[in-house]
Order: C-alpha cells, then structure tokens, then sequence
DNA sequence: CAATATACCTGGATGC
DNA sequence: TGCATCCAGGTATATT
C-alpha cells in the first residue's frame, strides 16, 4: 500500500486526531515486526505521554510526544494505521495498540509484517532522528530535489533510472507504483541508463515526480483513508493510473499496448512507442 | 563501490 | 473444493 501518498494522507488523518491526546496504555503483539516491537520504550518513553505532532520522513510517520520522544512508524507493504473506537473487535494480524484519553485508540495492523515500530528517547531523539534522516533519500518535495541533484546524483551509475528512483537512500518516497507512473508521464523507458539522462530528463522527472505525488495525496492515497475515520472519507479512494497494471490495454496518450516486464525484481510497465531511452 | 539477488511474511488470485 | 503456485505498494543484507 504505502509509498509516499499513502504514508501522507495517514498523517493528515493523524494530524486531526492525535495532538493534544493523552496515550493511557499501550499494548502490542507477540510477534516481531521487521525488527523486534521495543516493549520497554513503549512502556517508559509512550504510556502516560501527550502526543504532540506527527510528521512525515521518507515513509516513516514520526509521532512526536511532548516530552521529546518519538514513536516511529513505518507500514512496510501492508501496514494499516487509524484512530478507531475502542470498542472496535480487534482485528487479525494487529501488533500495537495505543489507548487515548478520549475513549478512542490508535492502532496498527500489519498482516505480512514488513512495518516498523521503533521508540527515540527523549534525551537522544534528536540524535536519533539525525543519524536516521541521513540514511533517507531527498525528499521529492523538499528545495533540494532539483534536475541539478538527481543528475548529479546519476552521474555514476548506470543503474535503470526506474531502479534509482526506488532507491530509498537517495530519494524518498517512490515505491514501485509511482516510479512507474512517473516515468510514462515524463515518457522516459524505465530501463534507461541514470547516467544517460540529459539534465532536460532531470528537469522533467522532478516536475512529474511532484505532480503526480501531489495529485495522488489529493485523492487521498490509494488504499488506506477509510481507515483512519478522521476526514469523514468513506471507502477508499482509486488513484487514476496510467500505466501500473494496465498490461495490454492501450497507452493514454498512443494506443499502444502497455508492456509489462521485470525490472530489479518488480513488475514494470510502460509504454514501448512514447517511452524512450 | 555499484548493481542485483535474496530474505523477511501473509493472503489473495489463479490454475489444475 | 482442495491444493500448489505465483504475486503483491518495502527495505536490509548478502552476494556478484
């Protein structure tokens, strides 16, 4: 589910519920997470704690408390996240419960666990938060994802441009839908070569990079808003596609079938008359 | 060092 | 219906 839209329309959904609230308990499963869920932090840095923000790095949530510690979250391929009523059954495959002073919960459900729950201490957060966002990509919407940094950033590596943008330690946030997806806007084969891309490309990947990050948080994500209850959205909403999992239906701007292939282990569309190397 | 393969999990779709 | 197989929106680690 999750890449950068997904993880966003999460936190706005967060950001109307969690600020100001009081976590009273905390619970969560016996299984591991991607790494071990951290009992004790949980217990001593969360439990009795005002939350005061949440924000976005990378595809991680940080939930920020007041005292300075951070609960970090991050929903792997299948990591569903909302505020719900208490009285709510508990549903298969939850790993961590947060009960809120006002009657509701916050809870995680992670059925192929992939997720992360990771806890900063108060006293080393800020520590913490630096080694960790020095491990993460640029963001695509921060004043540095520039045709001059990501061209830069090519100029030695002919991995597949598509490959790149997945790279989450130089940019952040593309997952396999949208890098798709952004490169048929940009008209770019997926294959080609990152070191190959004149600054033009660049120029181009940031502009479609933005635009269709932006449009797909506007819609809401693509899965997971109903499961926040916060912004009143019913269901979920259907991002427009253009090219993920369309294999043989014709291209949106040609008619051509779309192609499917394997590219770094992950499905690949695109179209093979407007997408060029 | 750069690029790819593999491992970690469950569940839904597909095919026999 | 049952069972095997494949595939899925991520990323850390091992391997070439």
């Amino acid at each position: 589910m999750p890449e950068l839209p997904e993880v966003e329309v999460t936190r706005r959904g967060l950001l109307e519920q969690l600020p100001g609230r009081t976590v009273t308990a905390v619970s969560w499963s016996a299984h591991r997470l991607r790494s071990a869920i951290p009992h004790q932090l949980l217990r001593e840095e969360i439990a009795g704690q005002q939350i005061r923000t949440v924000d976005r790095r990378a595809k991680y949530l940080l939930v920020r408390m007041a005292s300075g510690a951070v609960l970090v979250i991050h929903l792997g391929m299948t990591g569903k996240l909302g505020v719900i009523e208490r009285q709510t059954a508990p549903h298969k495959h939850d790993h961590l419960l947060l009960e809120l002073d006002n009657g509701l919960d916050l809870r995680f459900n992670d059925s192929r666990r992939f997720g992360v729950v990771l806890v900063w201490l108060a006293e080393k957060a800020a520590q913490c938060e630096e080694n960790f966002s020095l491990k993460e990509g640029l963001e695509p919407f921060g004043d540095d994802f520039t045709a001059k940094t990501l061209h830069a950033l090519a100029q030695h590596r002919r991995i597949p441009v598509k490959a790149l943008l997945m790279t989450s330690r130089l940019i952040a946030g593309i997952g396999n839908i949208y890098a798709n997806e952004i490169l048929f806007a940009a008209r770019i084969h997926p294959l080609t070569p990152a070191n190959q891309l004149p600054p033009a490309a660049w120029r181009l990947v940031v502009k479609e990079t933005r635009r269709i990050l932006q449009q797909a948080i506007d819609a809401g994500g693509s899965t997971i808003s109903d499961f926040l209850g916060a912004s009143g959205h019913p269901g979920y909403f259907q991002l427009q596609l253009a090219v993920y999992g369309r294999k043989d239906s014709p291209c949106l701007r040609c008619g051509q079938p779309i192609v499917k292939t394997t590219l770094a282990g992950r499905a690949t569309f695109h179209c093979p008359a407007c997408q060029h190397g």
